[in-house]
DNA sequence: TATGAATGAGGGTTCATTCAT
DNA sequence: CATGAATGAACCCTCATTCAT
């Protein structure tokens, strides 16, 4: 019989909490088919009938790993008010924390375009992909409603590829062995895409940034 | 035992082909595990003995698959002197010739990468992705040195950065379904990348692209 | 995932002693190369997918029976102190017993000269031959030390000479279709033994044999 | 269409000579299972297929083998006429010759074994065997006959036994490592064997053997 | 005769899932 | 709730043998 989260006693509720934890931790380390159930029962501490006391397949608990990375995501990508004055600025946070939010989690989100091919996650990456897309667009929008930005460009379409400039090298960055750090990588992240949608002025140089978003 | 390219008669190299073609349809359409070998053999109509007549080993023949592919998109993606005078549409003629290029096969790449984790193909990836690298990194030197991109851009990491907008639209396209035709894809991502180095002075409007390389 | 012996429910532990007695049956039948491992899971009863529940592999099992079988011998041939005082009784009950050892597993022995080829089970097969070796070579420097036995005998050459005697003698009798009887056997055996390292002086007549040996 | 020896061409006698003699080679070095088809193809220097135009079987063509090989254990293990006169010598140039013929074959001889199981082939193995022990038993029942051996030892039995000792030495001799050289082993194996078999008067010290048999 | 492509039965192994305790 | 034994479908690969050329 499958517990859900809530009806659960206190030592279901850990077990299961230990079980996403393995989960989590063992499709990010060696990606979804590679992890066996035994894996992850292994490193959680349980028996292998244990697992499906609370998740009835392997699939429906990387569902769940993978919905709880997303929301992650959205979450860690919220730009704070600090940097509300200045538009380069403003793009600037949102490129640094849309670029550590893809960093930490790329392995998973390749999974998740593994695994849409073949069953109901489409949804969740399109989803993930949209909250980013759109949060650009509308960032466009306002910015060529103030003459800020050129307002030939179509404002989905650009906060797309721009958006996956940074995705893309977020996935790719530690691949390629490039020496970029975090602080190089956002600057130009940052400069190209403000030239790109014609962000006037161009600030002469880097900003120190030292908003409350920065660790 | 297992038959090279080279000395094989007519009908192995046929067969051979028909392996090769089954292998690389089977794999774009369900991607390297759903593959089994079975399949790519009922596809090439062969049996499945025949198989191991021609390749070691199911990962052989998806080496020799994504081979054929990088080697195909390297030489799809050569602009031809046709745009070389203007800096504008040399860099519209690449964006096209890269779009199509990664679109066309962006579930072998898919693929490669998740099989270069586990296998010896990483470098086949690498290799890839670094001569579209390379060639970006190369044209904004050139541009640089010729006064007409922004010297202070670091041409290797922003061929990365840019080449990777073009390389994750190609990908996340389709996928997104929107509704843009190519002409306007690779419009748009020709004026992002050119603003964003820089480039000077910006055509007024997007020029009409009848080059050499149009099909 | 692999069970060790202990840390076995009792149920687990039957089923296990089940496919080593299954195993030990089958390949004392049928060789090595000719038992499926359906074949054993058949014959103790499980299904397919059990077998590798307690073992990796079939080679592994053998190594298990193969380890068991050895160390049954080893056992099965240590002479009793009954026949102590008789240097020619004791050579007679060392014969019984290691004609008995080597009769009752010599399907498995010749197994193993099979499989010690490919695999690592050369050092079980020298190590059985070895313990049977420096048995028979240590008896016999006691008796040339006691100027029993012609001191001009290398004792390690003689023993693996004379014990190959014994140990051929096992493997073949059956097979030739010999009329003689275990009792014949032993005492030609012990004679033709006792006779060639000279030890004196030769018994007139074969004893009867009453040891606590004999069964 | 299986062609015999006979109504063959020179080319093909020639290539059949060349299978014949690559399979030896092969089984000797790797066993029978180990040996594919394949192999003895590439080793004689023709393809697969042809392999087929002359056996019918892989079987067919270890049988081929190993009957070649009997005959040759058979020719190799004639007593000349030299070492007629001396009883000892005899049986010293016998057990040479024995032991040549075995250790040189010993590989073979133990594939007859395992094939001898499962194939028609027990017969070449009993055939084999015979003839050794038969050739022991009569020279044993000669010299019973002149007074020079105890004429209470069965000499069916006793040369089965003797004869095995000799036969397991030749296989066993390499494989554990023992330093002695053949001349060693002859000596040593032929004292036992005289002695066992209460050869009188036994030699002060082992003749120089200088017969036609030694090589 | 010779070739080498094609065949397919057969075997070992993995692992998600079920179930009795 | 937890355990761990049992299951069996699925898959990759080998290789002796057949056959068209």
């Amino acid at each position: 019989m499958i517990v859900k989260s809530d009806a659960l006693t206190a030592r279901g509720r850990r077990t299961r909490e230990a079980l996403v934890r393995a989960g989590r931790e063992a499709f990010d380390e060696h990606g979804y088919d590679a992890v066996r159930v035994d894996d992850v029962c292994a490193r959680a501490g349980v028996s292998h009938g244990t697992f499906y006391t609370y998740f009835p397949s392997k699939e429906v608990l990387f569902r769940e790993v993978a919905t709880a990375v997303v929301g992650e995501m959205f979450a860690a990508s919220v730009v704070g008010p600090a940097a509300s004055g200045d538009p380069y600025a403003r793009i600037e946070a949102a490129n640094r924390l849309y670029l550590r939010a893809w960093s930490a989690n790329s392995r998973l989100v390749r999974m998740l375009e593994q695994a849409a091919a073949e069953e109901g996650l489409r949804e969740l990456l399109l989803e993930l992909r949209e909250v980013f897309v759109r949060r650009g667009a509308d960032g466009l929008r306002r910015l060529q409603e103030q003459g800020l930005a050129d307002p030939a460009l179509d404002p989905r379409l650009t906060a797309i590829m721009l958006g996956g400039m940074v995705e893309h090298f977020a996935r790719v960055w530690l691949d390629l062995g490039e020496p970029a750090d975090e602080r190089t990588a956002v600057d130009l992240l940052t400069r190209l895409w403000a030239r790109a949608i014609g962000l006037t002025p161009a600030p002469e140089s880097t900003p120190a940034s030292t908003s409350a978003e920065d660790m």
